[in-house]
DNA sequence: CTGACGCCATACCCTGACGGTATGGACGGG
DNA sequence: CCCGTCCATACCGTCAGGGTATGGCGTCAG
């Protein structure tokens, strides 16, 4: 009806996704590893394929219109899946096709060891490897096939995944020990509004690292400065559960911890307080929505099972909502 | 790290996922629009790319290997989220952008005109499209970017979608009024087993109407016979919910339909009674997952609210539960 | 057994799209 | 007012992708 057909390509994507976020044709080009030149073509045929403006270029300024930023969002899906695609063809070629499932580092580790050795006990299995992936990076994995299972904390953004529920245990409060807070014995919520929270690594959205998934290494950015003091929240960057411990024992922040997490580190340096409102922290398997993959689908079913039989953690309460 | 930089394109895909379905190289071709040999290339050139083989041609039969399925449903999904792009964006860069909500025509139209009122009487609302659809076409028509927001009933595969659940009322069987079963009061869903029930078309996958979601109409296709023999189910086609009791009416079938439905559709040639243990009807709302579009949440958060306080159909139980 | 047909692969040519270089024009800062 | 930045245009060369012709292979009918 409307000849959607040759109109869209990826690699035109790619383009204007590059433009869309540096917000300048020159360093998109630079970052695109092409001239800038056939980059300003290229969009320009894209908005007139499509029939519509895709930015307004006023003089010293390149932002994206209404449309534009709708398209963004549609081609960061499309690439991921294009991504998806090509990886999970790879691999399911593979002479021994894996499953590939990320988690968290130290999170859950018994959880998914368990969950591992019930698969692999079962006749036919595939084998299983294991991504390790820092906070908030799982669902990013899942979604552009670097991994075919995730274990998320409840919280990261799973559109595009489904998944299933799998544990669920009360969170603490980990102050350093000195804090005026641990003078407490239990706290709510709003005694810990304010205060600094670690929070996962925001990359910048030009750094090679943002697109791959990889760390940014310490190469110097110069130009990001402004970029990061936009959107970086207040308190330590932590990638793993020892980071942010360590950040909390160093006073440098406050965290929510899971009840687990805190059993196993337990430290003079850190006090671990109950927090009376503070949302469970629930532990979730996801996988690609509509996902018919039988390995895959095999081993979720293996993971609910192992999840249901386990030893219930103390003062578990029922399950998170899950979703935004 | 494994260069997935050009591998994969539209193109390819398209044309990988003509063969994959066609199974035959000859008929892809013409679906296509070009001759053979170059899909023949184009599609060497890929399995050469991804370093996999996707088809196995041995004489006769061109049957898709392993890794060619996954690349199958990974090649689904980026297409849809192609088209989905592309009208989307089209749609964004109309003067005055609107809203598409999808449903099943004569389900919930009550419901849908109170949600659409409600949403148009907010300051700075979009205008709202209703675009009716077939049963089961809902959610292909929220992932391929015609709609942005559908209601779906339960079992409507959702992978992809975001959603909420909106009413959830009992279903009841539908009954020829002198079908045998009519003459019990209640029934269980084990009376209906093995009976004829009705289905939304299936349509043959190389049709154009598959792909564009319009309708086969009636232009013959002598060679889709063994295909529709082996895909679709018994009992008669429906689309709407009036064919539907037409086709009970005529003793064609039985359905379990929402309590609502056969309300406002007494008939003498009809007979409805309750079944004990059959899951309730679930209406939700869906949309793209992850999308950050304001007036999609809007409209999502209006239909919820109005929804709360819709009063609840007689005998309606708790939601029933979503995902496959 | 053999000829005809169906089906995929190869060979060859041609067009056009994409990328590079050079350059122009517009706006803003010093 | 000049210079720097940044996007657009012009022009050109290369190669990928599509078309036509043809070959090889297997199947089926007679």
């Amino acid at each position: 009806m409307d000849g959607f057909d040759g109109v869209l390509d990826v690699r035109d994507l790619r383009y204007f996704r590059a433009v869309a976020e540096e917000r300048n044709f020159t360093r998109a080009a630079e970052r695109l590893g092409i001239a800038q030149p056939p980059l300003s073509r290229a969009v320009r045929q894209l908005e007139r394929r499509l029939g519509a403006r895709l930015f307004d270029r006023s003089t010293r300024q390149v932002t994206p219109t209404a449309a534009g930023l709708v398209l963004l969002e549609e081609a960061v899906r499309v690439l991921d899946a294009v991504s998806a695609a090509a990886r999970r063809t790879r691999r399911a070629a593979r002479a021994t096709p894996a499953v590939v499932v990320t988690a968290k580092p130290g999170v859950a580790t018994d959880l998914l060891r368990r969950v591992t050795r019930a698969y692999a006990s079962q006749p036919d299995a595939a084998r299983v490897e294991i991504a390790v992936s820092g906070y908030g990076e799982q669902a990013g994995m899942v979604r552009d096939g670097r991994a075919d299972v995730g274990l998320l904390g409840a919280g990261e953004d799973c559109h595009g995944l489904d998944l299933e529920p799998l544990t669920s245990e009360p969170r603490v409060a980990a102050l350093p020990a000195g804090h005026a807070l641990a003078a407490r014995s239990v706290l709510s919520c709003r005694d810990l509004a304010g205060l600094p929270f670690p929070h996962c690594p925001v990359l910048p959205p030009h750094t090679d690292a943002y697109w791959s998934g990889r760390d940014v290494g310490e190469e110097e950015v110069p130009d990001d400065a402004r970029w990061a003091a936009a959107h970086v929240p207040r308190g330590p960057v932590v990638r793993d559960s020892s980071q942010l411990l360590e950040a909390v024992a160093l006073g440098q922040a406050v965290a929510l911890v899971p009840v687990s997490l805190a059993e196993r580190n337990r430290r003079d340096d850190i006090a671990y307080r109950p927090v009376r409102d503070a949302s469970p922290y629930t532990l979730a398997i996801a996988w690609p929505a509509g996902s018919r993959s039988p390995s895959i689908a095999r081993f979720v079913r293996t993971a609910i099972e192992v999840a249901s039989h386990e030893p219930p953690v103390h003062g578990a309460g029922p399950h998170a909502s899950f979703g935004e």
